[in-house]
Order: structure tokens, then sequence, then C-alpha cells
DNA sequence: GCATAATACTTGAGTAGTCAAGCTTTGCGC
DNA sequence: GCGCAAAGCTTGACTACTCAAGTATTATGC
């Protein structure tokens, strides 16, 4: 009935998916007064050593500009969960860290999220699950790999 | 490494897919001067009987709000793509209908954008292709269900 | 048949980003 | 070691929404 091709096809489906899968994951955040793009930072920031990491980095890691990651951090820099730190070797960058309280909360919030992804995926096994991160992270690598050509 | 949950893993991947894939096919439309969320809404209209369809239900048909649609049709309907139609039993709805002229700008449109989908998957066969929108869509459903839940 | 609720839509205010331009600091060619 | 390009970051202006409140119309209970 579509009458698109089966790529077209599957990009809807992509999108349509994101967008219902999305919404009870950020309002289970909400609960912690975290939104998601704020979950990706310091899931990022948990991951590196000693918790600090480049601003740019962490734009591109999280899939933000430059301009995008200054302000979203601002407001978790008042409330204490990232500080600055500045690089002695170049004063052009300044890394952020997440502070104790910032994995505090992280890790408060990725119980709740990651309950909540459960509940989401309810209606697949865990082979599932595995196969289809497969055939995404696939997409992921062609998407990539076609940007790269124009 | 990532030390999260299977389904965490899922969305991860998801969203990260999503942030590729629709950059290219957005540099793509904007070639038509069309907006990716457009398209859906010309995609919609071209697929509902005389190209006519009530404003909520366009809305949740692509995922935005009711105002959302509103902002969304107003140039739309400026550069002549859709026009408001009025209805007879129910005067509070205002239906929306796909011109000829936006007819024909889907038409340009999807031609585009099916190609840059198929660059996009250029790493996937035909198969993967369909196995991944299959197990997208129970995952959709899975969502869905989990929503209703709560 | 009349009050009350529900539906369809719009509008004002706010949010979460983008992009382009600018500033500072570093790296590179020669 | 000097000039110029590039990298890292911030800021102002804009876009594409959302949410809450408001208006108009239709449906429902009794």
């Amino acid at each position: 009935m579509s009458s698109l091709t089966h790529p077209m096809q599957l990009i809807l489906t992509l999108v349509k998916t994101q967008g219902q899968v999305l919404k009870p994951l950020e309002s289970t955040l909400s609960i912690h007064g975290i939104s998601f793009t704020e979950w990706l930072v310091m899931h990022r920031l948990s991951q590196s050593s000693d918790h600090t990491i480049k601003r740019v980095s962490l734009a591109d890691g999280i899939g933000v500009t430059a301009s995008g990651v200054t302000r979203l951090l601002l407001p978790m820099e008042k409330v204490g969960w990232i500080e600055r730190v500045a690089n002695a070797r170049d004063a052009r960058v300044s890394l952020v860290r997440l502070t104790p309280a910032g994995l505090e909360a992280y890790q408060q919030a990725t119980k709740s999220i990651e309950y909540a992804a459960e509940r989401v995926t309810n209606m697949m096994n865990q082979q599932q699950v595995e196969q289809c991160m497969g055939l995404l992270s696939s997409l992921h690598l062609s998407a990539i790999d076609a940007a790269q050509l124009s």
C-alpha cells in the first residue's frame, strides 16, 4: 500500500519507532529532573577515564554541535553534576568532568531508564534485541559510509 | 564495555542510527525546499482518499502535536502545496488537502529521498532491510503496549 | 432542551537545539 | 620566529517544535 521502496519504508519505521520509544524513557527520566540528552552526556562522561572529556568530543559523541554542548552544560554545571577543568597543555580546550554528585544522579537515573527500556522491549526476546541492534549498527555504518561519499 | 542492559544498548543504537541516517535525507530534501517533516505530511496526504485528511489525524500520523501541525502547515499553504477544506458536518474540523502542485512536489522529492535512502542502506541486502523493519515494528508495538500500561 | 463535557483547532510563551560569526589559542610553512 | 590557517569554544539570531490556555463547535446525561 505504501508504494515506497523498502529502504525508505525502513527509514519511516525507524523514525516512527524512535518517536514512540523515546517518550516513555523521557518521562521516566523527568522524574529525576534529567533530560534524555543530559543522560547521554553523563553516560559518556561516566565511561571516560577520570570522568573527564573534551567538549568537542562530547559534542560528536552525543550528536550535537559544539554550541549545543555549551548550552546543554550550562544548567548541568549550575546544579553541580559537572564541572569545568582547564587543560594545561592547550588553553583553548575546556574539559568537562562528571562530579561525584553527577555520577550519583547518573547511576540513579540509569536504573530507572534501564527498567523503562526493558518495559519498552517487552515483546522481544533477548535474541531479537541483539539481532536488531546488529542490523541497526550496520545501517549506522552504511549511513556514515554514504555521507563520506558525498 | 558499555555496562548497560541490552535493551538500553538497543535504544542507544537506535537513537544514534537515526541521527546519522536522517542527515543525508534532510540535505537531499533541502534541495527541493522541503523539510523531512513536510515530506511526512505530504506522504500521509498522498495516501489518503481524495488527498484529504483531518488535522488531528495528521498530527498523530506524523507524531507531532495539534499545534505543531498548525505551525507546520502555515508555510506549506502559502506556497500552495496544501489547502484548507471546511467540513460541512462538523464546523470544528478543518481538513487539509494536498494540491496538484503539492502532489507534484511530493513526487519529485520522493524520487530524491528514495535514492538517498538506498545509498544510506548500501551495506545491507534486501533481506536485512526487511528483517530490520520487522524487528523495529515489533519494538514499536512493544513501546505502544508499554505506554498503555502506565 | 439545556448544562456540562469533550473535541478541534489556534495562539502566546517557553525550550532545545542549529547555524554563522567572532574570539582566543595553537600549529604549520618557510 | 612570524604570519596565517585551523581548532576550540561562545554568543546572537533563528527554527521547529511543545505545553497550557483560550475559543468555537458538537456530543452527552438527565
